[in-house]
DNA sequence: CATGAATGAGCGTTCATTCAT
DNA sequence: AATGAATGAACGCTCATTCAT
């Protein structure tokens, strides 16, 4: 049990920082101070290891977006707390989001991938989740009138950029998630 | 010199969308319907081969943003060049963004490597491109008090995100350049 | 651990008659009836493999020469045994040393290679055992007054010549050794 | 004609010391400063060239032997000639030589190999030359009582083995010729 | 003679994976 | 749960060789 760890540990590193492909099996093992027997005797293939991390990360990552608020005072702070998680979970499990970030791109294409079916779902979630904020901010005259499904994807494509850049290293700036609320709190909120 | 062409146009497509460890020789050969031994006459080794197509790119790109205005009327008329530009860019050289959104992260543990080395490239000219429009647009009045460096940061990651969403098909809407001209408007401008 | 042991066998064989680069390990694993993996599981590479089957040759060839006598009541006895020993050794293992004659001329210009140094301590020892024996032989008025080190070097070069000769099938008469002692004898001895 | 002749010149060096297998086309072709194609309008193949080689040197040593006195006063001066007459050759033809030494091996299992057919004729021609010189010095009382053919076989391969050793570079003793003529006239000349 | 472009076949090596124990 | 031995298939790459110009 603690040698299944040691594997997925391992794996869950090289899989973020070589890619899938970049990673072989051999090195995995060497790694993690197992056999190859031993790999197999765990997981059904190299593919099933990879698969088991990614579906963890996700699950991890899930059960996070579902604990933010439904109801909040102000409509902004769904958006703040949005943006706060993700800052949170970029250190929480780096590795973890490194990996999706490396390996999933080239597995888009195939619409039944595990990669595929969470990047959906994930993107379903924060789009109804942002949709309704911003229409119930936007009638309540919280907001300033702008397009709902565009501004939707582009604060996703905000986040998802920032957190990119972070989890890649290209920027290591303190308190960017206070900048990018206070950025988003200008532009959306009603003076 | 007609196949050398055929091969560099098969490898971009397939590096893109496979990956560079993703992708063998052989299918890129096949699919360029070539010879090996034809390969490494005209590149040295598949790594080569690699960098050749990203450094192509990466030049094609960045001959693109010398061409940004260094003097506006409105300082935030190049924050909207910038955006438009890079919109543009997704739609005119789709694969080779792709590519380097696919096959670049694995590799920035390299500070050698030409990825690395190109990444840093952008980022140093777009942050000396944007720290010095906020700057004048601040001095001037034109925009809000905000933080150059984060809000320089900020950008970049937006504009990062949201073409990787186009980039890996995750987001089709059209006037997503429009809406994040007007979201970063209405956030800098003084009203 | 059986296969391991065939692997070496066809190895030596093939080495031996075609030469390494004559060789190619797909041959060896079909003669062996192995697997490519397999050859690469119990050696580092083809390299290593032909490394320790010379190293092996070697050893065996040394363990025999260190048995000749240091002591012996006529010092022409000691040229006896060492021409004598080396026409059993063609027989004991001709493969090993059919080898070595056409496998390691081409390697003699890199000094560290095992061939390279494996034939200097060869002709060291023989040298020093034969140089002993003749001046010892010349003082004591057994053998008339010859050149040592130039005779040393005749000695070899005819012991090397004739095992050459008949490791490569080019010499096949019976009693060549005794012929090759009487011949030294007459040479040699005070008459 | 010149590019011939370079060619031949590089390819000769480089089969002496790397062996045929170990030498690639491609390397002769640059070290001559040539082009693939215009070996290929020279030579018919790699074997090709290697053939002509192989076969001019072998030329080369044939005229010289034949140059070898057949009537002299004393019979052992043939074989002093001999010995010394090769003794030149390995100073005049090195390359060939060498090349001879590395390459014909692992081709003696071939009968109709050029290598084969010329070691054979090699053979053939020094061995009907000593056996006529040997029993001539026998009958006349010149010579002790020996063995022919095996003391042929024996002169044979002393004089194979210091070459290879020269060759080789195993051997570097000035005044060699000299200690092998007096090692065999003492051994040989009735007293 | 000279050159750039092209190839079928095969090279040494490694991949993920499985077997018997 | 753990190991040493074994494998089919494929990897990136190079071989000698040829073509049209």
């Amino acid at each position: 049990m603690t040698k299944k760890h040691d594997i997925i540990e391992t794996a869950t590193r090289l899989f973020a920082y070589q890619g899938f492909k970049g990673t072989t099996t051999r090195q995995i093992i060497v790694e993690s101070g197992t056999s190859d027997p031993l790999l197999y005797y765990h997981f059904k293939s190299k593919d099933d290891l990879y698969i088991q991390i990614v579906e963890a990360a996700f699950n991890k990552y899930f059960s996070r977006l579902e604990s933010l608020p439904q109801e909040t005072s102000a409509e902004f702070d769904k958006i703040e707390g949005l943006i706060q998680l993700n800052f949170e979970l970029v250190q929480e499990m780096p590795e973890e989001i490194h990996l999706v970030i490396v390996t999933c791109p080239p597995r888009l294409n195939d619409p039944r991938h595990i990669c595929t079916k969470n990047i959906k779902k994930q993107r379903k979630f924060l789009s109804s989740y942002l949709s309704d904020c911003l229409k119930r901010g936007r009638s309540s005259g919280e907001f300033v009138k702008v397009p709902i499904s565009k501004t939707v994807s582009l604060i996703i494509g905000m986040i998802n950029g920032m957190l990119r850049l972070r989890s890649l290293g290209l920027d290591k700036l303190q308190g960017m998630d206070k900048t990018a609320v206070e950025f988003c709190r200008r532009s959306l909120l009603r003076t």
